[in-house]
DNA sequence: ACCCAGGGTCATA
DNA sequence: TATGACCATGGG
């Protein structure tokens, strides 16, 4: 993987879409759990769970693990599984409050964090990894379906490698550029959504909001 | 009426 | 290692 051709497709990115200034939540906290509950989940689905959470006063990892598994469940409901993510938000807040809390955790090595991070049920690589770049503000790239989608199409991947080859394999190329990451995966994601998702059709096609074959 | 969304776990071969 | 079932709401 080559780090001008990455660099090349975020300043492009860039370009088109303007710097993003993920995440999107006001807190650390706040975007821990966002990255709980957006798993396989439309975002604006989840604003409407965080909302609830927040109108009930249960944003904070004390009234969550004080809060029945019935309760958090009926605020969860607009972010879907709410049942899975319920218990998946009990468990990571008993984590979070057995370590210590955030400036705890802060103090962690990063690579330490991953790992004590991926040992928690419903915790998997790109949740943990959203958590370690944008409320850990680590140097991590995050791979998820839109980027394998992307670099596919453009030919930065085959296809079929596995999150840890690709996260590793970006992070190799551009290690010198390691604060970028934050804006790449926003770029991506934000891309995703005003782009063409008929076919691959030339090198540009999945960097226009409009693909000029079809349209 | 379908399709999918900023995944992850578990059972099975 | 690698598929498949399952979880579930809301918007297009």
């Amino acid at each position: 993987m080559k780090a001008e051709r990455l660099r090349t497709i975020y300043d492009r990115l860039l370009a088109q879409h303007g710097p993003q200034g993920w995440w999107p939540g006001e807190t650390a906290f706040e975007v821990m759990v966002g990255a709980i509950l957006t798993q396989n989940t439309a975002w604006s689905n989840v604003e409407k769970a965080i909302n609830n959470l927040k109108a009930a006063d249960k944003l904070s990892p004390q009234r969550i693990t004080r809060c029945r598994m019935a309760t958090l469940a009926k605020l969860l409901r607009p972010s879907g599984y709410f049942n899975v993510k319920a218990a998946r938000l009990r468990e990571f807040c008993h984590w979070y409050l057995r370590q210590g809390g955030f400036e705890a955790l802060q103090r962690m090595p990063t690579d330490e964090l991953r790992s004590t991070l991926l040992g928690i049920k419903g915790i998997g690589p790109e949740t943990a990894d959203d958590m370690l770049l944008y409320a850990f503000d680590r140097a991590v790239f995050v791979v998820d379906a839109y980027t394998r989608r992307l670099f596919s199409r453009l030919g930065v991947l085959r296809g079929g490698e596995h999150y840890e080859t690709i996260r590793l394999s970006v992070e190799h190329a551009m290690k010198a550029e390691a604060i970028l990451y934050n804006e790449y995966h926003a770029l991506v994601v934000v891309h995703a959504k005003n782009v063409c998702k008929v076919k691959p059709c030339c090198d540009d096609c999945y960097l226009r909001n409009k693909c000029p074959s079809v349209d």
